[in-house]
DNA sequence: TGTCCACAGGAAATACGGGGGT
DNA sequence: ACCCCCGTATTTCCTGTGGACA
């Protein structure tokens, strides 16, 4: 009875306080590509990317004038704005142009998570519906030719946007010999390439023979400033929260934030979120010290997700460290660490490493930024590294229930 | 000054595993 | 179905090293 009447009070309190109206507005991925477009269209009508809109408009002027644009690569930080531009650019392009009565026809090949030569070739056949979806079997000859007849009944302009080039594996130089020199070939329709990378320098590592042949434009997206990812937060606010839900300043502590570390609008909007969130667990209207909260749960989130992730020797390594430097507050020498590490994988029956992979495991956390590890020599008693961990007390705490949960133990251990 | 500790970290060998070719 | 090849993970082997101590 009185834990009904407790959830009854808290739900009726989280309902008046509630702060968030429309969630999905505070996740890229929840919303639909024709909402983005709407909130896009809203952002560059307030002047964000101006300049690159202009940009993109002169290179494609020459559709107008039935001409052929060079191929365009866009370089930029994550975040930028770049994938999404070129999208809602291309969108509206596309729709002048069927006004115009000029034949196009755009394909946007995501390659935001590697793969090689052959799945993406295999990925822009099933747009094109020219293939079906293979594993293997088929060989790459075939796969371009079958692209090649496809894109044969095609008129007009072919616009390919390529998005995280140098995400192709292995054989990124045949998946560009092909597009570059053997496709514009075979083909009567004008084929525009537009290239995305966030590395500035990928055309570096791509064959001379090819590069030589690819005559091409390049943009470049630079972070957002805080004036830029103001505007993108307010137009976000405006349909995600209640109206009186945040309180004066946060908008600009957010945008300064972000626009000072990163310039990303995407992690932006991710502190945002989590701000939302975090006032409306407490009751609150977002405030300056939530932002803070939020910032130093969001850091926390990205070592437990990059643990999570993490093969389990590297998991076991980290926990055996971290309940290791705890108790004796000083720093942990390479030999007891590895004592440690040996006792926990029998504990959990896993296969323990030697000491020198062990050694490369310790200098990995290093690199990720879980522990501190610094060579130092004791003179006669030997050379080691000293290895500290500086995380907050709750962020170790965290990492401990991750790393037991990973392997299906009670949070109990000496 | 030489010794020697307790490792670091490079190189090569080996194990493993998956994908492609036939 | 089978084998081969290649990339990656791990082991084995090894040489190198700063400085306290005798």
């Amino acid at each position: 009875m009185q834990i009904e009447n407790r959830i009854e009070r808290q739900i009726e309190s989280l309902l008046e306080h509630n702060i968030i109206r429309d969630r999905s507005y505070l996740d890229d991925e929840q919303l639909f590509r024709n909402e983005q477009f709407k909130v896009l269209k809203a952002i560059f009508y307030v002047n964000v990317r101006q300049k690159e809109i202009d940009g993109l408009s002169a290179h494609f002027a020459p559709i107008f004038r039935d001409d052929h644009p060079i191929h365009l690569s866009i370089l930029g930080k994550t975040g930028t704005g770049k994938t999404v531009t070129i999208l809602y650019f291309l969108n509206l392009i596309r729709n002048l142009c069927t006004k115009k009565n000029i034949p196009i026809r755009y394909i946007y090949l995501d390659l935001t998570t590697p793969k090689p030569c052959f799945r993406a070739l295999n990925d822009l056949a099933c747009f094109l519906d020219a293939s079906k979806r293979y594993k293997k079997g088929i060989s790459l000859d075939e796969l371009m030719c079958r692209i090649e007849s496809k894109i044969q009944t095609l008129q007009g302009y072919f616009i390919l946007l390529i998005d995280e080039i140098d995400h192709v594996r292995r054989d990124m130089d045949s998946f560009l010999k092909f597009l570059v020199k053997r496709l514009p070939q075979r083909v009567n329709v004008r084929l525009v390439l537009i290239f995305t990378s966030n590395k500035l320098n990928w055309m570096e590592a791509i064959d001379p023979r090819v590069k030589s042949f690819l005559k091409i434009n390049e943009m470049v997206f630079n972070p957002y400033n805080a004036l830029d990812l103001k505007k993108i937060l307010s137009l976000r606010i405006e349909k995600a929260l209640h109206p009186g839900g945040i309180a004066e300043g946060v908008v600009e502590k957010i945008a300064a934030i972000s626009s000072r570390t990163h310039g990303d609008a995407r992690k932006a909007v991710e502190l945002l979120s989590k701000s939302a969130q975090l006032a409306e667990k407490e009751g609150k209207v977002i405030t300056v010290e939530i932002v803070d909260k939020a910032l130093e749960e969001i850091e926390q989130d990205k070592y437990v997700a990059m643990i999570r992730a993490s093969p389990k020797q590297l998991q076991a390594a980290l926990f055996a460290i971290i309940t290791g430097s705890k108790h004796s507050t000083k720093v942990l020498h390479t030999g007891d660490a590895y004592g440690r590490y040996r006792s926990f994988c029998d504990r959990i029956a896993l296969r323990a490493l030697t000491q020198r992979a062990f050694s490369d495991l310790v200098s990995e956390l290093d690199m990720c930024g879980f522990v501190q590890a610094r060579l130092r020599s004791h003179g006669r008693y030997g050379r080691t590294k000293e290895i500290a961990v500086h995380l907050s007390k709750e962020l170790i705490k965290k990492l401990k229930q991750v790393v037991l949960m990973e392997f299906d133990l009670n949070p109990r251990w000496p």
